[in-house]
DNA sequence: TAGCTGCATCGATAGTTGTCAATATCCCGA
DNA sequence: TCGGGATATTGACAACTATCGATGCAGCTA
């Protein structure tokens, strides 16, 4: 799928070649700029997000009277099971995007809005050419 | 994967169960907030973040000379075969946060700044409980 | 107290993903 | 034209994930 690149047009424009850095693999001239932790750190919170089920929720979350809403709430429009949506919700709170508090017999969960905008933060600080 | 979008069709044109239990389970106003597709357009773009090698990947190529790298540059770093660091170059191309240039015989990545930006923007607006 | 209700946890399973080895393809230099 | 090197593609396999049904637990209510 989208292999198609073209294999003559470009390759004709070339000149004539560099001068003197015909090798491509130059040494990682600055730093390794992202870590392997920090990546798997970083992934992880991606990973999260990486749902649409769990997208959805975090909204319908953000959605609701003061940006809380429970379970019974969310599993309904999801047409997802309960267990499911327990499951969704656990992953989401243990990545630090929402807040779980048991109000009597039910669970009531809140976005964390420093979560959403640290991650923001990080995806054009880190990773957009601004090391 | 093995998610189910809900087979319901447009959703958001749910038919509004009868609320029984006046105290939690009010439906959420009508405003679907994030529609299944939307959210599913969404996650294919986290879940081309959501791998640590990934990200490393995007950051090498963003630390790059001209924010760009070849793809020999970026092999030996992460300790990954040729052909897995081809293939996450292309998931992070088809999602849209790299651009490949083949000039000669070497392939040349550079980042996209806008599509993080973009993706920063949707994180703090749309989920952000900002609405 | 007993029963009921909302939610979490526990296996089990199908589908997806990351990785590598082998191979194909493209391009430049001799 | 041929050989070599850089990259992409294919096939296979292990590991992970999303989902569900069944079950357990806690708190309200009669």
């Amino acid at each position: 799928m989208a292999e198609t690149i073209s294999p003559t047009a470009p390759t004709a424009a070339l000149p004539m070649a560099e001068p003197e850095s015909a090798e491509c693999c130059v040494p990682p001239a600055g730093r390794p700029s992202l870590g392997a932790e920090a990546a798997v750190a970083l992934a992880a919170r991606f990973k999260a997000l990486a749902d649409p089920n769990r997208l959805r929720l975090l909204s319908m979350v953000a959605a609701g009277e003061d940006a809380e809403a429970c379970v019974c709430d969310l599993t309904e429009p999801l047409g997802l099971g309960q267990p499911t949506v327990s499951h969704h919700l656990k992953i989401l709170v243990d990545a630090g995007f929402l807040t779980r508090e048991k109000r009597g017999v039910w669970a009531y969960y809140s976005v964390v809005p420093e979560a959403l905008g640290d991650l923001a933060t990080t995806l054009t600080g880190q990773l957009g050419s601004a090391r």
